[in-house]
DNA sequence: TAGAGCCTGCGG
DNA sequence: CCGCAGGCTCTA
């Protein structure tokens, strides 16, 4: 479900209200998560019982907890992955699979329904040579990510199309699905090209959009298509700016032709077939 | 670099 | 019943 902008959604939301508390105790479900792998109850609970949020920081699509221990926690949303912020006292939601329990009864809740999400610590010296963040491309709303970066990195890709080139994370950091459409959309560039035969005209214009589509849709704090929320539970409203994604049959907001869908890697991709080349 | 697989839920 | 869903990883 969350992509780089409900990613960051949460962690600002977050950030307003987890650094200082104190994790008394740590639940878990003991269901497994992403691979079918269970939690590390050790792991978790030698970083996080007893210490102090530090801070809340965001990487690409994954969520990290410094704490005061000298760990992180590393968590990843998947598809349908929530965090809630919820009175201890507050029923569980169905499929919560960790529940943080902090000093002065709220809870930072881990609600999962298909379980693609992931829950681990690292020690802080190693979180950024961990397998999850060591191979992650350029976050894309830092000063990293450039026309020439992105331009070298489509020129290094051989056969891949530049959607599936925007959505490989070891690319670029934090563009799922929705914001690859709505970028090449931006951008002209049609799905199926082949990464490698984007000019440097078309990778600039490339660049302009996907900065543009990410930050406006922070702004927007996120797109609320099925059941993202917050950690309070508050829908985004970047729905309503989607131009192309999910619009199949609707008139293109730039020459009124239909929006078309086609299936890239088995996921749908949706785009204007006379303004993207 | 395709395709399958991991899961649950929803809408047609 | 079927297909499909904001992701990622392992396989051939």
């Amino acid at each position: 479900m969350p992509e780089l902008p409900e990613v960051e959604t949460i962690a600002r939301d977050l950030r307003g209200r987890l650094p200082g508390c104190v994790i008394e105790r740590v639940w878990l479900s003991g269901k497994p998560l992403r691979l079918a792998r269970p939690v590390d109850r050790r792991r978790i609970e030698r970083a996080a019982l007893g210490a102090r949020i530090e801070a809340v920081r965001r990487r690409g699509k994954y969520l990290i907890l410094d704490l005061s221990s000298g760990h992180a926690l590393l968590i990843h949303l998947g598809m349908s992955g929530r965090l809630a912020l919820e009175r201890s006292a507050a029923p569980r939601q169905p499929h919560t699979h960790c529940v943080l329990a902090l000093a002065g009864g709220h809870d930072l809740r881990f609600v999962d329904p298909r379980r693609f999400g992931l829950l681990t610590a690292y020690p802080g010296a190693a979180l950024a040579s961990s397998p999850e963040l060591r191979a992650l491309g350029p976050d894309p709303l830092t000063s990293e990510f450039t026309p020439a970066v992105l331009l070298a990195a489509l020129r290094d890709t051989r056969g891949a199309d530049v959607k599936t080139f925007l959505v490989d994370q070891r690319r670029v950091a934090g563009v799922g699905n929705i914001y690859a459409s709505e970028a090449l959309f931006l951008a002209r560039i049609h799905p199926r090209r082949p990464a490698h035969s984007v000019s440097a005209a078309r990778a600039t214009r490339l660049h302009a959009a996907v900065r543009e589509v990410l930050e406006s849709a922070v702004q927007n704090r996120g797109t609320t298509l099925r059941d993202y929320v917050g950690p309070y539970g508050w829908e985004g409203e970047n729905q309503e700016k989607l131009r192309v994604y999910m619009r199949e049959g609707e008139p293109c907001p730039r020459c009124r032709a239909r929006v078309r869908r086609l299936t890239q890697q088995a996921r749908s991709t949706f785009y204007c077939p006379r303004c993207q080349r």
